[in-house]
DNA sequence: ACAATAGTGTCTGTGAGACAGTATCGA
DNA sequence: TCGATACTGTCTCACAGACACTATTGT
């Protein structure tokens, strides 16, 4: 940076929006809260916090899906740096997007501490639909589904809604869940098997052959 | 958001890192300055502009890379934003890095408005190096290094380190520069193939077998 | 035995990688 | 003719896609 008399620039609010999404009956749903307050009132909207002056961008994130949800130690990543000037209609706000991913067993979004009325909304249907969305989030949205379903065809990332210990099955489904399209069972197991290992557990009680637990593979190095 | 009363939040300042690439003699390079203001006195940073608070993160972007290169439409595109608390040792500072790409041809960096000294500065050597860079624009700068790498496997990013028209072997190098590796020629204009089109001009006066110029096609759909 | 789902074997086509060959310029 | 670089043909191998087959549970 050349200048840094920044005296002359006045200084903005910075927030974190955050996209936690999860994986309920088969569904991506995203957690949504209903504004109590003008604007947009009574519509929902992306969960955020505001960022402390002494408050790390990924802190800010951290508390947030603290706050929320109640969980302390989820996967999340930061997304994209939203900056229109009337995003916000009262004043200005940068607004930094961040995606956290949780397996729905382990989301008792009750829990959060500012609880006023979250929901999980499913997220195909929200996008669909035209559905009143405060603010900018629906292009926050839009923009997050799109990286989940990139990211989902060369990282891992998908590991991040199921639980530790899940049958391929079920992880399958979430791909699926995630690309929107079905996969055949032969291919899929091919192309994941090099990044799991087998547990000893089996599910029990269907009425068809059980599937076994598989737990994510560390150190792929050798 | 939630709460929207922000007056119990400080204000924060916001700026625009700029990571301006391009390949000058077979090398990546990026534009740098050297600061001539404590701190980080005489040592090498990145251009960057703060945010106004009436302007948008592009138009921020954008005006930086005027103020730099003097070019006005340049390909760049927002990378991540960096808010360590302490990365500016004087005051909290978040920072939105945005990467541009620029022929060497159209890149004549002396005619920016404020050019006190800057200079291209090959990356592979400087990161190589332990070279004391301003801030935390080292991380920054593999960060942007990183992820152009990525890009230009699964993008059509690379075109914008090239002129209009170009010849396939300066393409496949700067292809190779990016990737940091040797590639086929066979192989590379076969994977170019379907996303170039020939022009009527060959390349002349070389002591050996002209070259053809070719031009990015324009819309792929069908 | 049957329904239902878990899991495997294998054929095919596509595309990346490797390499050898041909083409066309100036000197 | 020769050196140098542009350009092409083709073999191979890994891997994704498609599909048929076998396996194991509860009822």
């Amino acid at each position: 940076m050349e200048e840094y008399d920044s005296s002359q620039y006045e200084k903005l609010s910075v927030a974190v929006d955050l996209l936690v999404f999860t994986i309920e009956n088969d569904r991506l749903k995203l957690l949504m809260i209903k504004r109590s307050e003008n604007p947009f009132k009574n519509t929902i909207a992306l969960p955020g916090v505001f960022v402390g002056i002494k408050e790390t961008l990924d802190a800010a994130a951290k508390r947030g899906i603290k706050e929320e949800t109640g969980l302390k130690n989820i996967y999340f990543e930061q997304l994209y740096t939203f900056g229109e000037v009337k995003r916000d209609p009262r004043m200005r706000i940068i607004s930094v997007a961040y995606m956290a991913l949780v397996p729905i067993e382990k989301l008792d979004y009750k829990a959060g501490e500012r609880t006023i009325s979250a929901e999980l909304v499913d997220v195909e249907e929200l996008l669909a639909s035209n559905k009143k969305i405060a603010f900018d989030h629906r292009e926050i949205i839009k923009y997050a589904r799109w990286r989940l379903k990139n990211k989902v065809e060369y990282t891992d990332i998908a590991f991040h809604l199921v639980e530790e210990e899940f049958t391929l099955p079920r992880l399958q489904k979430v791909y699926e869940i995630l690309l929107g399209k079905e996969l055949y069972k032969a291919n899929f197991r091919k192309k994941i098997a090099p990044m799991i290992e087998e547990t000893d557990y089996i599910t029990v009680g269907d009425a068809h052959r059980p599937s076994r637990f598989y737990r994510k593979k560390q150190a792929d190095d050798e």
